[in-house]
RNA sequence: CGCGGGGUGGAGCAGUCUGGUAGCUCGUCGGGCUCAUAACCCGAAGGUCGUUGGUUCAAAUCCAACCCCCGCAACCA
């Protein structure tokens, strides 16, 4: 920590003149608040890491800041995972909260506060919205009927009917009044769609704004926002009927309010809030969230800012795929600011990016350690040959010198105009352009040969200050993104100042001469690519997950049979389902199967399959299935029926 | 005809709104340098910009049709 007196001295007396002085803004930025079902992963970490890059950098160009972020605590998935725990939901939610909050601090997120939903203070803030929503007439009571199909589960509209038929189960659906609680959303999707027309970047990037319009082009419909608490008790009561718990995301959107008005700062924040999300949320945050404000009475937020999905091998990362990338692995393999810079440059805002172990090497070796942390080093390096380690004063600048000097001096504006329009692994590649044209300046200058001649000595002191003055401002323009590595870049240069303000950067010549540099380690190790591979090739291996044990009885229950399939074509109404006629014994059935996208239906006719016949016949998208085929998953979602060693006739038992 | 995104040298991307010599990083090959983390610097090879047609003096960019990939939704008994 620098005292107060380093600090003022520190102080760069260009940027405080009059006209670099900027108006000190007011900058609220959130993550979502994630649902604590399971442990964080690269996603979370993604927005996270991206969100405290933001903050730091609104820091230091000198606005007051805000950074929130949390977890979402209530529902009834979070209820059955605590079950299957064996805790109670409290404990459940503790526990994964306190995970949540660990990664972030060991990833070094400065997060001004973190909100649980399950937080009295919450809880209070949402049955003020609720209640004023309420009084305001825009939530009814289940006076809500309709057509309902008990086969399918749900009401299903006019529209969607053939031949007066629910499309899914091909039941007549029967008219049916839900007790529950609704929102009036469908009231407010005109002015919604106006406000969207008229706000062009109010979600961004617009591929996400035109997915919005098009879900306001047809009935958006009320949205439900209860739940009955005896089925459901996991959940926040509303405030004026306590036999009904409030639905997740009317519940969850609120703590980007919430979290604000428990401390009373809302006024001071709430207009300059930015909402950080990924992709799979933008239904809630861009339809639901700007309605629940309006109905409010909040003023809606700045903007709504989207970004993709880290793919691994090009498959979305899920639990199930076993593929799940886990931020802490990578911090420790890599180092915090290295997965911090390679999580910034190698997504595209908005779009989906891919993520390797060869990727993110490649990557730290090429900027970090080649580029960046070598030019550092090789600076230092002809310091301490040539010059005893102490930073010289610059003669007059020649127009090399000038050139280099501009490049970055041009910096702060370049990579504010790219912060602004999210463009942050553009706003990185024109840092690192300039990094790379200080290694050119030192090929160019080659001061090795100057050193040679002592006539040349002013020159030589010209070009060290130069690198050490590239070097200074690369820190001050990545400090936030690799912060502790901007700050150890400066240190070995001797600067022990503190941090000087993002638009020092634009000013040259700020280290004195005289400055002693400190050596220190490499700031960026290479990573050896080869023992990557090594490493790769011997991945840990995870437990497998065990189901709750069963007795041979319960084994019993289940009637397997072998099958010879007759036929097999696809389901009309649906992209991944196989319709398979089979032959049991004297029996035929019907069987819907979801291996369309593995099994031509010609490969699977006078195959033999196994069944479970006894299984409770279900209507799949309009088809009757009477038992569920057999097959195996591995991993990477490839798929194989299970089928028999040796021949044995349709019919026989399986046990 | 459910909704949306994408297809640019070997890989990943920019450029497309506002037509005008196809650019960047990585990789490959050749050379240079020696201050430096086998790094850095220079040079080269490599692209019919998914296909076809249209508009235009001129199309990666505008228009039309089509092909392919990927998400969402639906759905895996």
């Amino acid at each position: 920590m620098e005292t107060a007196e380093t600090q003022a001295d520190a102080r760069p007396e260009a940027s405080s003149e009059a006209e670099g002085a900027r108006e000190r803004g007011i900058y609220y930025a959130t993550t979502p608040i994630f649902y604590v079902n399971a442990a964080p992963h690269i996603g979370h970490a993604y927005t996270t890491t991206l969100v405290d890059v933001v903050t730091r950098f609104h820091r230091l160009r000198g606005d007051d800041t805000y950074f929130l972020t949390g977890t979402d605590e209530h529902g009834e998935k979070v209820a059955q995972a605590a079950e299957k725990a064996g805790k109670t939901p409290q404990q459940y939610v503790d526990d994964v909260a306190a995970q949540f909050r660990a990664t972030w601090d060991r990833l070094g997120i400065q997060y001004d506060e973190f909100i649980r939903t399950t937080e009295e203070r919450h809880q209070k803030v949402v049955r003020d919205v609720l209640q004023r929503v309420y009084d305001n007439g825009d939530i009814f009571y289940g006076e809500y009927s309709g057509l309902y199909c008990v086969g399918a589960e749900r009401f299903v509209t006019e529209k969607e009917l053939v031949d007066g038929k629910c499309p899914e189960s091909d039941e007549p659906p029967e008219y049916r009044t839900e007790a529950n609680y609704f929102f009036r959303m469908e009231k407010y999707r005109p002015w919604l769609r106006e406000t969207l027309e008229e706000n062009p970047d109010l979600i961004r990037p617009e591929r996400y704004r035109n997915e919005v319009l098009a879900m306001l082009r047809e009935p958006i419909g009320d949205l439900s926002i209860s739940r009955p608490r005896k089925r459901v008790p996991w959940g926040i009561p509303l405030p004026w009927d306590d036999e009904h718990v409030t639905y997740v995301w009317f519940d969850a959107l609120i703590n980007y309010y919430s979290a604000l008005a428990s401390k009373g700062v809302e006024e001071r924040y709430w207009p300059h809030v930015e909402h950080f999300i990924a992709k799979d949320i933008v239904k809630p945050h861009g339809l639901f969230w700007p309605i629940m404000l309006k109905a409010a009475g909040i003023p809606l937020y700045q903007h709504l800012n989207v970004h993709g999905y880290w793919l691994v091998n090009e498959r979305k990362m899920s639990k199930s795929l076993g593929n799940v990338i886990r931020p802490l692995d990578l911090q420790k393999k890599y180092g915090n600011d290295a997965f911090r810079y390679f999580l910034l440059r190698d997504m595209n805002f908005g779009l989906d990016a891919s993520f390797s172990e060869a990727g993110i090497a490649e990557r730290i070796n090429s900027d970090l350690a080649n580029d960046l942390g070598n030019l550092l080093n090789r600076t230092l390096g002809m310091l301490a040959r040539y010059r005893d380690g102490v930073v010289p004063a610059a003669g007059a600048l020649e127009p090399i010198d000038e050139q280099l000097r501009d490049a970055f001096t041009a910096l702060p504006a370049l990579v504010t105009k790219r912060f602004d329009d999210l463009q942050f692994d553009r706003a990185l590649e024109t840092v690192m352009e300039a990094v790379r044209k200080a290694n050119k300046y030192v090929s160019e200058t080659a001061p090795w040969e100057l050193a040679k001649d002592p006539a040349r000595s002013g020159r030589l002191d010209t070009v060290l200050n130069t690198c050490v003055e590239a070097l200074r401002c690369a820190s001050i323009l990545l400090e936030p993104v690799i912060p502790g590595k901007a700050r150890e870049l400066r240190k070995q240069l001797g600067i022990k100042r503190a941090p000087y303000d993002f638009d020092s950067a634009a000013h040259w010549g700020l280290v004195p001469a005289g400055t002693h540099t400190a050596p220190g380690e490499p700031l960026f190790p290479r990573i050896d690519l080869d023992a990557l591979e090594k490493a790769m090739a011997e991945p840990e291996v995870e437990p497998l997950e065990h189901k709750a044990e069963i007795t041979i009885h319960d084994f019993g229950q289940v009637e397997l049979r072998v099958v010879t399939v007759e036929k097999a074509e696809p389901h009309p109404n649906a992209d991944k389902l196989l319709v398979l006629t089979v032959r049991m014994g004297p029996e035929t059935r019907t069987v819907v199967s979801g291996i369309r996208e593995h099994y031509q239906p010609g490969d699977l006719v006078g195959k033999k399959l196994i069944l479970v016949a006894n299984l409770k016949p279900v209507t799949l998208r309009g088809v009757r299935s009477e038992g569920m085929i057999l097959a195996a998953e591995d991993e990477g979602g490839n798929l194989s029926v299970a089928t028999l060693e040796s021949d044995l006739p349709d019919g026989s038992e399986v046990r």
